[in-house]
DNA sequence: ATTAATCTTGACCGTTCGGTCAGGTTTATT
DNA sequence: AATAAACCTGACCGAACGGTCAAGATTAAT
């Protein structure tokens, strides 16, 4: 078992992980999801990581002894990303601020984090593999205590009736799709990337769109 | 060149392909959209193409030389129906139900041909290294025009001014969400896909946010 | 200073991949 | 009936894959 951590309880110094561990899991990691977002995870190999981190594949199965053990830290990294973004659903009373910031902060993350969400949107469309158990707990708790707010709105009649899932799938949808798509918004934007003042334009516009769909704006 | 096709032309019986060849070429194709769609590019092998299909593996190789002009055949196709799906945009004069009939043909595409729906985002998601000329030309061609009937309506005040292109993105990206997502949205389900019932009320639903938010309806 | 734990790495292994090919079989043409 | 064209396929190939390992180097603990 070179990989035991129960050892590193032993000492006070080394109730952490040591210094040279925690560089190279981050350097590994880092480089794994520019690797897995370019080429998934079945056209990703350990070779192209370790290129990429710029060590020896044989350390690389040092630190995570395989490739899919190495996948799945690099998607819990993400989910906790998911999640810790979707918090700002709870910070307002309101529909129309809690919706807009939800909203703006999953644009903002597609923007500035394309690749965790392209390495999460290749798993859920190989049907979620290895993450099903994450979405059926975690995932459908956190969407339902959501859906209850929603409801909660529309009973008050803030907002129209509707179907408040749908309303969050299509809140998904949009947002990351700025970075899923982006190769092909970049196509049909003359070959460019969205500048920061289309991408703002553009986040503007979806955060409009929505409210004003479901009858928070008038 | 054992499939150079000139010898079909030489006499009047062949000059359609024979009745052998498109049986096949057939099978193989609905296998590879199966494999490609479940596995991705890199993942789908051409073992599993031929098991799916019954055939041996040497057979792939007779009427598709590698595996990358498989794909590319698969994607063509993806690509033709992709774009007769968007004529329903041109038969209505009016913005409401151009929008309407447009948006409806893209969710009934999803829920009929999931499969074909998650090849193209997953080329997509790897950059578009494959169909980048198809997009750049064809695609953005036929964006253009699109962009410019809105455009117009814009002008005659029919619906608020926006940016027409961030309004495909977001049609686009809601609409392929529900074959691209399917097992997201499944797993938050009760592990149940979406019923008949269920899709019919999120398509309704989808129409109503995308017009109102765009001020097309009141 | 000594010992133990941790880290590093080139070389190697079995498996699977896409693709080839020779030679046989079936189908079409005359 | 004879010939040619098209089709079929088991066996095979080199390359690349994920993963292993022994032995050396470095760092930490005593």
């Amino acid at each position: 078992m070179k990989n035991d951590l129960s050892k590193y309880k032993k000492t006070a110094k080394s109730v952490r992980k040591n210094q040279i561990r925690i560089n190279n899991e981050r350097r590994i990691l880092e480089a794994a999801v520019k690797i897995f977002a370019g080429y998934g995870y079945q056209g990703a190999t350990m070779r192209k990581i370790a290129e990429e981190a710029g060590l020896p594949k044989a350390n690389l199965h040092y630190y995570f002894q395989t490739k899919e053990q190495l996948y799945r830290q690099v998607l819990d990294g993400i989910f906790k990303d998911w999640l810790a973004a979707a918090n700002t659903f709870d910070e307002c009373e309101e529909p129309v601020e809690a919706l807009r910031g939800y909203i703006e902060t999953k644009m903002d993350l597609s923007r500035k984090r394309p690749l965790e969400s392209r390495i999460w949107a290749e798993e859920i469309l190989r049907g979620a593999p290895l993450i099903q158990d994450q979405l059926e707990q975690t995932l459908a708790a956190w969407l339902d205590t959501r859906v209850k707010r929603i409801t909660d709105w529309i009973n008050k009649g803030t907002i129209q009736a509707m179907n408040p899932r749908i309303l969050m799938y299509m809140i998904w949808a949009v947002t990351q799709h700025f970075a899923d798509f982006e190769s092909q918004i970049r196509a049909l934007n003359q070959q460019q990337n969205l500048s920061d003042e289309q991408f703002a334009d553009a986040k503007k516009q979806v955060v409009q769109t929505i409210l004003k769909g479901i009858g928070a704006l008038d």
